[in-house]
RNA sequence: UGGGGCGUAGCCAAGUGGUAAGGCAACGGGUUUUGGUCCCGUGAUCCCAGGUUCGAAUCCUGGCGCCCCAGCCA
């Protein structure tokens, strides 16, 4: 597990309950668990509730914690998914050392317990096709009826299951079924299918097989094959716990597993259907599975999302009841600021230039002026910045006629340039269309470094550039990838994407300091947000994603006073 | 009108018969060389109706509402 996350033993929820009283009462010696995704897509944002749990109960119970991949169907999984999956629960902080595994690992022996519950005249082949199936299984309301070939005789089941294996018919023709009862209210106990045939190559097995074990067949007895005391789900197999118990309960498994289930976390402004998100892939809404506006964790590591945000944003949530919920969205980005607050050095960087000139300032003078590095972390220690005549402030940071609320830079006002000195607009320079290009100033040379000997204190502190030494880049500004909370409620998903998702400013300017910044180093622009470099940069090209914009009350005083 | 679950503030969530934690959001105010951070303040009688009890969000009964299940997906 990993060293950095402290067990926290304060922690507790109905699961961590039920653990700690198997093991207090001797039922469990050794607290097994097991992370068990399906390797048919990226990790999203749902997943790390379930890898938290599974890894941090074991850890905290001094046991272990499984990566196991539930690949029991060839025709959606794939190798891209297995690796990609490893590399975000790495990143997320967790490790499950030399426990992986693959259900696929274990086919052979679930070909052999299907064997004995054939023997023992608790499963037959049946030939219906999918769709008699269907109609024999009933409704909701109605109880199903037998199959004609429930009854077949053990010989002639094994025989029929022999040589669906032995690949002698196509796909479809028969299927392995459990012999239980067809007119369970649960429907999951009308006969469930075993086993299918698929003539497909499976990333890892290859075409060794061509049977193929379902969920339910496979998942319990993996559990009970690698010794695993705790199988923790999600609600949605709440129903099929009867048959997970009744298989491990009808073949001779080396041990005996519990299910568990808790429910799923949802996200407003969020979607995570992995059919969706391919979706969103192959018809080119976004570039990638991370892409930054994507729900994946490969997507938050490249915008910049730091684990340790997740970890907190899940304990601070805690696994909740099971009821149906979604989680705002903005409560994760709360702790991601708050990691970030703490840790991100901050920098200077403009988004939107706007020429400032200092007439009273020596032409050819440059100063270093020392600024410090993170407010937060005294130890983060502080950095030159290059000072000149010549300078880039943000557009946004001046208006020629300022409403009341505005206090930034304006005709005749005076401001602090963060570091370096107070100064005051003089005059406005427009071309020919008006529009405005360059600012005049005038500087107290009095003011070095930003503080008024006669105890002057301007409203507004401005971040700022020196024209001559400013680098620039491309900064790429994400938000919501939906228009509204709950997206797709009105039947389409589609309709509710947000078209400004993403805006590119290829005009930016920031400080040289940056050009060194490694890949996914997330840092603070001043007054702007979090920002890290994107995997696009090149050494002449330096880009930039926006993790997550900081908080903004001037922002809001202006959404508030458009709509009142 | 089958089965399995769930209903505590806008959202998430503690609470397991003794008189409703906490966080996010929102809204006020203070500090501030980031309109950031930080600090202070403001909100519920627990889906509804009966019942048991000295006492119920917690127990019982009856309603109402929401979620999941009819893949040879997981």
């Amino acid at each position: 597990m990993s060293a950095d996350i402290p067990a926290t033993p304060e922690r507790s929820d109905f699961i961590r309950e039920i653990v700690a009283a198997d093991v207090r009462e001797g039922r469990v010696s050794d607290v097994v668990t097991r992370f068990p995704p399906e390797p048919n897509g990226y990790l999203h944002i749902g997943h790390p509730k379930s890898i938290a749990l599974n890894f941090g109960i074991a850890q905290e119970f001094g046991g272990r914690c499984h990566l196991r991949f539930d690949d029991t169907n060839p025709i959606k999984e794939e190798q891209e998914y297995i690796d990609s999956i490893q590399e975000d629960i790495r990143w997320l902080g967790f490790e499950w050392g030399e426990h992986l595994y693959f259900a696929s690992d274990y086919f052979h022996q679930l070909y052999d317990w299907a064997l004995y519950l054939i023997k023992a005249g608790k499963a037959y082949v049946d030939d219906l096709s999918a769709d008699e199936i269907r109609e024999y299984r009933g409704t909701l309301t109605e109880p199903g009826k037998n199959s004609p070939w429930r009854d077949r005789s053990i010989e002639e089941n094994l025989d029929l299951f022999e040589r669906m294996r032995a690949g002698e018919f196509p796909d479809g023709a028969r299927v392995l079924r459990a012999k239980i009862d067809m007119a369970s209210p649960n429907i999951n106990m009308r006969d469930p299918v075993l086993y299918r045939i698929l003539h497909a190559t499976h990333p890892r097995t290859g075409d060794e097989w061509c049977i193929y074990p379902l969920y339910d067949f496979a998942h319990g007895q993996s559990d009970a094959i690698e010794g695993v005391t705790h199988s923790l789900c999600t609600l949605e197999f709440e129903d099929h716990r009867p048959l997970y118990d009744w298989l491990i309960e009808n073949l001779p498994v080396p041990s005996r597993p519990r299910q568990y289930e808790f429910s799923r976390l949802n996200f407003t402004y969020t979607v995570l259907s992995k059919r969706f998100l391919r979706r969103l892939v192959s018809e080119g809404h976004v570039r990638g599975w991370d892409d930054p506006r994507m729900p994946t964790l490969a997507a938050l590591r490249r915008r910049g999302f730091p684990p340790e945000g997740l970890r907190n944003f899940l304990d601070i949530v805690g696994l909740g009841g099971k009821g149906t919920s979604a989680a705002e969205i903005e409560m994760l980005e709360h702790e991601v600021r708050d990691v970030l607050n703490r840790r991100a050095p901050r920098r200077f960087a403009v988004l939107r230039p706007l020429k400032l000139v200092i007439d009273n300032y020596p032409e050819a003078q440059v100063e270093e002026m020392e600024a410090v590095n993170n407010p937060e972390d005294p130890s983060a220690g502080t950095r030159k910045v290059p000072f000149a005549r010549e300078l880039w402030i943000e557009r946004d940071d001046f208006m020629e006629n300022p409403p009341s609320k505005f206090f930034r830079l304006a005709p005749g006002r005076e401001v602090r340039l963060r570091y370096a000195y107070l100064v005051t607009c003089t005059d406005v320079v427009k071309d020919a269309s008006d529009e405005i290009v360059e600012l005049r100033c005038t500087y107290d040379p009095e003011t070095h470094g930003g503080d008024a000997p006669d105890g002057r204190r301007p409203k507004a502190t401005l971040h700022w550039l020196s024209s001559e030494h400013a680098v620039p880049a491309e900064v790429r500004l994400y938000d919501r990838l939906f228009t509204r909370p709950d997206p797709g409620a009105d039947g389409d998903l589609f309709a509710d994407l947000n078209p400004d998702s993403e805006t590119v400013r290829e005009e930016c300017l920031v400080e040289p300091e940056l050009a060194g910044l490694p890949i996914g180093e997330t840092v603070q622009f001043e007054r702007l947000g979090y920002f890290c470099p994107d995997p696009d940069s090149t050494p002449g090209r330096l880009v930039f994603n926006r993790t997550l914009g900081l908080r903004d009350t001037w922002a809001r005083l202006q959404a508030q006073s458009r709509r009142p």
